[in-house]
DNA sequence: TCCCCCAGGTAAGTAATACTTACATACATT
DNA sequence: AATGTATGTAAGTATTACTTACCTGGGGGA
């Protein structure tokens, strides 16, 4: 399915449904699979394979190939929103938010590469992702950054004369592209120096003075 | 072939060679169906029924599907960078040139949706797109903007105490981002407008004061 | 003039692969 | 016990990227 099925999420008032063995399984694969290989050149069999399940479960628990992939991206953007949203919940000043956040960003990228190469190498040439539930969420994060970055320009804390979606768009575009090689090439990040550079970059730009 | 072959190209000493007319149709053919279609989804059948030439043709003249979408990324990419370097060498501060630049990539962008399409959305999800002589193209084209912050900060325009690469990273992903939803949803660029903010907060940073 | 060579062009085929269908089995609920 | 539903399986099929073997025409050396 291109949604995650309700039916396989925690209710509050049935409890927990088990996810059918062979859901997991096969998601996992996609996982250890995505390690070493791109998207493209995973097959099917090979995922059945590394599941030890049938080749057909795949299209009984997803629409598709890719919504095998856009699930395995769903669960990891769950976990990356609780993280984020633990993080920064906390902080008082709408700056010191976007460091942390950039800060949290960075380190999710650098500890949880294949989470990394599917939302920014893997999915976006793929227009029926921006249909998908999963995109909805990714959405849903660029509205949080938004928000604080509009609570910092009413506080005062950041410049009123530059429309906020371009300043998420900086923000963003510039945690990504410093993820981007080290993502790609397989090179370690060194998380703390990188998000102080960038968050310093951001804050108070890069003209002398 | 991965890296376009020389012959095809304009040579100084016996002028140019011309192509072989299916090798265009072929690569004109891939820039229409990026038009309206992702590269994954269109076939070869396709192709070669939109270029009018024979399927085989395109393995003649091409190591594969995805070395005509190599092929046609490196002729934009030419253009590209003649636009580019025209448009600030005569520019004398590196301040004035990194705006200068970001103006042109914008609008470069905005201007060529099928060029920023396969640059985002289209090479990156294949490894073997960062050995291709496409590549190394755009890695120059980083190269020069590294070169022109690094005189930035030698004249004294440009801080000193943040390494040069995470600079550019910043300003490339930042005009990415501005970019990438309008690209990907085919909105309009307001190319002035979007520029003139990125510069701005790209040197003095969205902090208040 | 003849021959050959080779680049440009073609048609038919093949292996691989994403996805489907029809069927079997376990199991919970009535 | 019966029945319906969710899980699992095996055997396809259609599509598609890519290959192979062949044809054609023209330029240049003998």
């Amino acid at each position: 399915m291109a949604s995650p099925s309700a039916k396989n999420v925690r209710t509050e008032d049935r409890g927990p449904t088990p996810l059918p063995p062979a859901k997991r399984k096969l998601a996992d694969a996609m996982r250890r699979l995505l390690r070493t290989k791109d998207f493209n050149s995973i097959t099917t069999a090979e995922i059945s394979r590394t599941a030890e399940a049938n080749e057909a479960l795949i299209y009984r628990y997803f629409k598709d190939k890719r919504g095998l992939l856009h699930q395995v991206l769903y669960d990891y953007l769950l976990d990356f929103h609780m993280e984020i949203q633990g993080e920064i919940q906390a902080v008082p000043s709408a700056l010191d938010k976007l460091r942390c956040l950039v800060r949290a960003h960075i380190r999710m990228y650098d500890s949880n590469r294949v989470f990394a190469k599917i939302l920014l190498l893997e999915v976006r040439n793929f227009p029926a992702y921006f249909e998908s539930s999963t995109y909805r969420l990714v959405k849903g994060y660029g509205k949080m950054v938004s928000r604080i970055i509009a609570d910092g320009v009413q506080s005062g804390e950041i410049r009123d004369d530059i429309p906020v979606p371009r300043i998420r768009d900086l923000i963003l575009g510039g945690i990504e592209h410093f993820c981007m090689a080290a993502v790609i090439f397989g090179h370690e990040i060194s998380v703390a120096l990188a998000a102080d550079n960038l968050s310093d970059l951001l804050f108070k730009g890069f003209e002398k003075n």
